[in-house]
DNA sequence: CCCAGTAGGTTCGATGACCGAACCTACTCG
DNA sequence: CGAGTAGGTTCGGTCATCGAACCTACTGGG
């Protein structure tokens, strides 16, 4: 969406939270970022989505501090993006919004069904752990592939997404 | 977004969501709905959308099954758009975005203040009451004007939706 | 009866975002 | 020295969005 063309106006939360994260793919670099993912390429290979649009997105979530820009190596140089905090602070709507997508759009198959690790629980509706009864670190949410994922994806971020990971354990696609 | 373009091809709830309610201008009709706006030119007037793009949206939302279109009034033939059990469910989501949005992007000025009203609250991150550790019911959620809220707005549904209200309490902007 | 006003749209040309493909740079490996 | 890889930028075409104008159906006032 992005434009602040009219949303500017808006005297509004939803509004200018939507001006950083509403436009087309951004929220899907997001929920990749908790999924790991953090190289250009990786980004690329997931979303399909196009090479300009991609390096626009990453720029504008860097300079909304969502995501840094990280050198992690020298020679050549190799940028990784990473969740900020503020970044981090986003999960309560893409596990919110993800749950709302599987039980109101498609047919009820979970896609990928997120745990608290310490005591094996899914999630419960506010992101708590229903059977601890508390709110679960994101470093304690585990995700795990539900029945409605395809068990034999084309790209090697996929493959590499179907394993049980904890949430923004780096990726690598590499050793699959 | 809309676009099933790519979009289609993800094997992911977040992004299903994203086709039905990842648009611009969609979610901030949404978030009207649930402050009580029925209207096409109540919509119109407090979202300053074109009113090619809200007729859109609004076809596209209750295609969806988001909004239903009700008719109120025989003649002249009036309909108003009401949220349905799938769009009210969309509560947590708005509420986490609004959330994120206040404490992320801008200078943490409240717009506007959500709490249970049976205790005088303010609700966590997806709706939830921090006290009472119970999901709050739409009909008990009150909202409030914040500090960040321009007192003396243009528009009659901002005007109307200055005062303290219940959520999904229809709106009449002619009595102000 | 005529006219102004209102609700709820549709149509239109111009602008701007998004798309896929091609190209570029810097470095490494064989 | 040539091929390959990571991480981009540039470019022309298409499609969504924009603001403004127009349309229809009805009501209420003089």
């Amino acid at each position: 969406m992005a434009l602040g063309k009219d949303y500017a106006t808006q005297q509004c939360s939803i509004a200018r939270a939507l001006e950083v994260i509403g436009e087309r793919w951004t929220l899907l670099v997001v929920r990749d970022a908790f999924y790991g993912v953090r190289r250009y390429n990786d980004f690329l290979g997931h979303l399909g989505i196009p090479r300009a649009v991609l390096a626009a997105r990453l720029q504008s979530l860097t300079d909304a501090g969502v995501l840094a820009r990280r050198r992690y190596q020298e020679s050549p140089p190799r940028d990784e993006y990473v969740l900020t905090d503020s970044g981090r602070a986003l999960w309560p709507t893409l596990r919110s919004l993800g749950l709302w997508g599987r039980e109101h759009v498609e047919g009820t198959v979970p896609m990928r069904i997120f745990v608290h690790a310490p005591c094996g629980t899914e999630l419960g509706a506010y992101g708590e752990c229903p059977a601890c009864a508390t709110g679960v670190p994101l470093e304690d949410v585990e995700m795990r592939p539900g029945p409605g994922l395809d068990p034999d994806p084309e790209d090697p971020v996929s493959r590499a997404l179907l394993a049980p990971r904890r949430l923004l354990e780096p990726l690598d696609p590499d050793r699959v």
